[in-house]
DNA sequence: AAATAGAGTGTAAACATAACACTTAAATTC
DNA sequence: GAATTTAAGTGTTATGTTTACACTCTATTT
C-alpha cells in the first residue's frame, strides 16, 4: 500500500562512465550494445534500477557486472530526465562515474560484453544524450581531481612520481612541469615513499609511492587542503 | 509499447531546495507538510514527475507553484535513491537548487502553502533525507557562487556594492574586506555603474550597480574567469 | 668505456592575496 | 546652522603562491 497513487512512475537506468588511465592516457569503457534501439552502436555500459537497491548500488551492480570490481570510486553524476532522450521508452537515467585502474579489470568479462577502452580523445559518437554525459562527467573529474586525492583511484597501488604526473596530465590535458609538481605533491604529505624502485620504464629506476589515507586525514584536520 | 518491458517502475519526485537572501541573511523556503506521511513536519518543496515533463520542467514547474516565478536560475544538483529514503512508498528524488529574490516572491502564493523563509542556520529538522540536501546544496551553492556570477541571482536587478558584499559574505558564512572585495568584483569589469543611488541604507547614499552578462561574456572569450 | 634514458633536484622573478585606516557626503539632531 | 551620525568610498605594503627554468645522477645497454 503506497501513499502516492495515482501519479506516473518510471522506469530509473544507471548508466555508468568509467575512466581508466594508462602510457597512451586516459580513457573510457563503452560497449558496443548488444540489444534494441540502437543495437551495435557505442554506448555506456548501463542497467535497470530494481526495487530493493539504492542508485548507488544499482551502479555498482553494473559496474561490477562489466568489471567484476567492487569497491570502486564512484560518485553520481547527476540524473538525466528529458523527455525524448531514449527512445525506447520513457527511461529517467542516473549517470555515475567510476575510476578504475585498467589492469585491475577483469579482461574475460569485458570483452564478453563487447566493451573496449576507448581513449578519451577518440570517443565516438554515443547513443542517446550518452556523449552528454561523458562531458560532464570529464568536468566533474577535472575539477575534483584538482582538488580532491581521487586520481590515485586511476593508478596501481604503487605508483612512480611520473606516472602520477602523466595520470594529472591526462586528466588536465595539459603538461606540469616536473619540479613544481614534485614540490607540490609531496609538500602535502600524503605519500609514502617506499624502497622499492620501479625499472620498468628506466634504466636507473624510480622510487615507488604509495598514496597513505592518515596522512590524507592529518592534512585536512591541520586545516590544509589537496590541490594540485 | 516499450522496448523495456519487465523493469521495475517508480514513483519520482523533484525537491526543491530555494535560496533567497535579504539583510537578515541568507535562508531558505521550507514549508510545513500538508499531506501525509510526516504531515506538519517541516519539509522542502516538491512534487511527482509527470509523464510528459523533463526534470528541469518538473523543478520548474514546482518552483512556480510556490512562488509565482518563471524563469529561475535553477540547477540539479543529485538524484536521492536510497530504498528507506521515503517511509511513503519507494520514491526516486531529484534534487533541485533554486536562487532568488525574496522580494520578487509571490507573498500571498508561498502563505498559501503554508511556506516560511527560515535563516538557513537555524534550518529545523527536516523529513526524510531532505537536511542532507540542503546541507549539499550549500556545498554546491559555496563552490559555484565563487566561480560563475550566479549569486547576483540572489539580489534584486540593481543593488550596491555593499548589499553585493554582504550577499557573498552570507554565501560564504565569512566576513570579506571591503577594499579587497570591490577592487576585485570591480577589476573584473561584469558590474554596469548607474547613475541612481540607493537612499534606504545611508545618510550618503551609495551608487547602484547591475550585473552585466554582456561584459562577463567578454570577460571569458578574452580567457579570464569569474572569483570571488 | 661510452652512450643512453629517465630520475631527481633549487632558485629567482612574477603575480596574487591579505592586511590595514582615514576621508567624504548627506541626512539628522541640537 | 553647527555638530553629529552613518555608511560610502578609496591605495599601499607585506606576504605568500605560482611559474619558469637546466643540469646532475644512476643504472643499463652497447
Amino acid at each position: 500500500m503506497t501513499h502516492y497513487s495515482g501519479y506516473d512512475r518510471f522506469n530509473i537506468a544507471v548508466d555508468c562512465i568509467i575512466f581508466g588511465f594508462d602510457n597512451e592516457g586516459l580513457k573510457l569503457l563503452l560497449l558496443k550494445r548488444s540489444f534494441e534501439p540502437a543495437k551495435g552502436k557505442w554506448s555506456l555500459m548501463g542497467g535497470f534500477l530494481k526495487e530493493e537497491e539504492s542508485l548507488d548500488d544499482a551502479a555498482a551492480r553494473v559496474l561490477e557486472n562489466l568489471t567484476g570490481l567492487q569497491n570502486v570510486y564512484m560518485e553520481q553524476l547527476a540524473a538525466f530526465g528529458d523527455v525524448g532522450r531514449d527512445p525506447g521508452d520513457r527511461v529517467i537515467s542516473a549517470a555515475y562515474f567510476a575510476l578504475i585502474n585498467i589492469d585491475d579489470s577483469d579482461r574475460a568479462l569485458v570483452e564478453k560484453h563487447n566493451a573496449h577502452w576507448v581513449l578519451f580523445k577518440e570517443v565516438p559518437d554515443l547513443i542517446f544524450d550518452h556523449n552528454a554525459m561523458v562531458i560532464r562527467a570529464l568536468k566533474r573529474l577535472r575539477r575534483k581531481a584538482a582538488t580532491e586525492p581521487i586520481g590515485f583511484n586511476l593508478l596501481p597501488e604503487k605508483f612512480t612520481l611520473t606516472q602520477l604526473q602523466r595520470m594529472y596530465e591526462a586528466v588536465f590535458q595539459h603538461e606540469l612541469d616536473k619540479r613544481n609538481f614534485r614540490k607540490k605533491i609531496l609538500q602535502m604529505n600524503v605519500l609514502e615513499k617506499l624502497e622499492e624502485k620501479d625499472k620498468e620504464s628506466s634504466k636507473r629506476g624510480a622510487y615507488l609511492y604509495c598514496f597513505n589515507e592518515q596522512k590524507y586525514h592529518d592534512l585536512i584536520s591541520e586545516g590544509s587542503t589537496f590541490g594540485i
